[in-house]
DNA sequence: ATAGCTCTGGAACATCGTTCCAGTCCATTG
DNA sequence: CAATGGACTGGAACGATGTTCCAGAGCTAT
């Protein structure tokens, strides 16, 4: 029933699940998803695989924990100071830049039955929506939509990195491009549109530009009655 | 390099790539996504594997392809008239309904290099937008704030489903507000506060109340000079 | 010293994606 | 009509993976 960490441990380089769990990180940071494997795992950490399987219960549970890893370290390092739109838009940003450097983690999120790294971006989010105005009775909307979009851009940008990482940026936008320039233009009339603006958009300033229009549609959901004809104040 | 449909097909049930991508999507709906073998599609199509091989290219090819198939369904199906606003609101709940009744389609979007299921929904979404008033060069950026938020509540509420479907839905909420339930109060105090309204919220409605948010975020950007210090028109 | 745990390492097993190939069916050619 | 060749099929076989199993090592408490 116990795991380790009961005891001192054996030895000075004794397993434990935190080691499992960083170099599992670690692989999947180096090698893509496809590159953790039970075996290499086991022969980074020197050992076999049964050991392993004591200090983690399967692979499903080793990808969520790493998961869940790296997504509070990011929101850990959020400053928590500022002011209240800012402090969103600081959580947010760390969440997109570390499923840009982890991949992995972005594709996790849609398979994790525990929903631990779902929750710790629900409550990053829904932290800062009291300083915001937001009515208490639609915080759960509210949070729910924003942790939404953040995951759907995590995901998305996931399936960019698919095979061992370490791809050129511009390299891969191009590819990109012209896959999508290959669909049928009668039946993907819009995406041809803008295509163009596809090579030099800059993908992390679209993605807060999306917070700011989540943040747009709350201010005016906060002061709905504004209206020309009748401005506050009298 | 041809594949099938060059010529009039030799048996009354010959094999073709969309025979197997329909049944591989009648698997993945029943059995979940790891009832999906080329041994257990091989059986249903009374066929071996080799003849899956000759249609697609691979297993990451076939998920890909199944996926595309029914976003693309669930997109041909909406209407296309009605306000604008309206049309936005259509096309989103047809592809939340589509990735509820087909959950490992929302799991894969975040697996699809091709991302050819990414540029239907962009596509989607993206042709609302003329109607609703959104100027050429903010289209790119709404378009994929909107598809973003869409792939992640797919994601999302992808990773309710785990395992074989079929599971009881106010069965699985309790399940999930109980595991949510024990976290530590003092690390997730947004998460216990919202806890209560778990069990009795309605995903579809949530969902599209999220919709409504980014699109009172696009009014508002699109009337910004509205403010009660000075009204418009003077 | 002995017993009884926690924990380790690696062999072994079932299953998966994929490859390979002998063979079947059919349209075309001579 | 016989022969040829490509389209397509079915299943055996291969390598790799997740997981289980177990004999034993190390350490603590009796």
């Amino acid at each position: 029933m116990a795991t380790a960490a009961d005891r001192p441990s054996r030895r000075a380089d004794a397993l434990s699940r935190e080691r499992v769990v960083t170099a599992a990180v670690e692989i999947l940071d180096a090698e893509g998803e496809s590159g953790l494997t039970f075996r290499t795992l086991a022969k980074r950490l020197s050992t076999g695989a049964g050991a392993i399987y004591w200090h983690v219960q399967g692979k499903d549970e080793l990808l969520a924990a790493a998961a869940n890893t790296v997504i509070a370290v990011a929101i850990g390092g959020v400053r928590t100071r500022g002011k209240p739109a800012a402090r969103l838009r600081a959580v947010a940003l760390a969440l997109f830049d570390a499923f840009e450097a982890h991949p992995w983690a972005g594709a996790q999120l849609a398979r994790d039955p525990s929903r631990l790294a779902g929750a710790r971006i629900l409550e990053a989010v829904g932290g800062t929506l009291d300083a915001l105005a937001v009515a208490p009775e639609s915080q759960f909307a509210v949070a729910s939509a924003l942790a939404d979009y953040i995951a759907g851009a995590a995901g998305l940008s996931a399936a960019h990195a698919a095979g061992p990482p370490g791809l050129d940026r511009t390299a891969f936008l191009e590819a990109a491009a012209q896959r999508w320039e290959r669909l049928d233009p009668a039946e993907f009339p819009f995406v041809h549109r803008i295509l163009r603006q596809v090579p030099d958009h800059d993908d992390r300033e679209q993605f807060a530009s999306g917070i700011d229009l989540i943040l747009a549609g709350i201010e005016k959901r906060n002061s709905p009655r504004i209206s020309p004809a009748r401005p506050a104040r009298a």
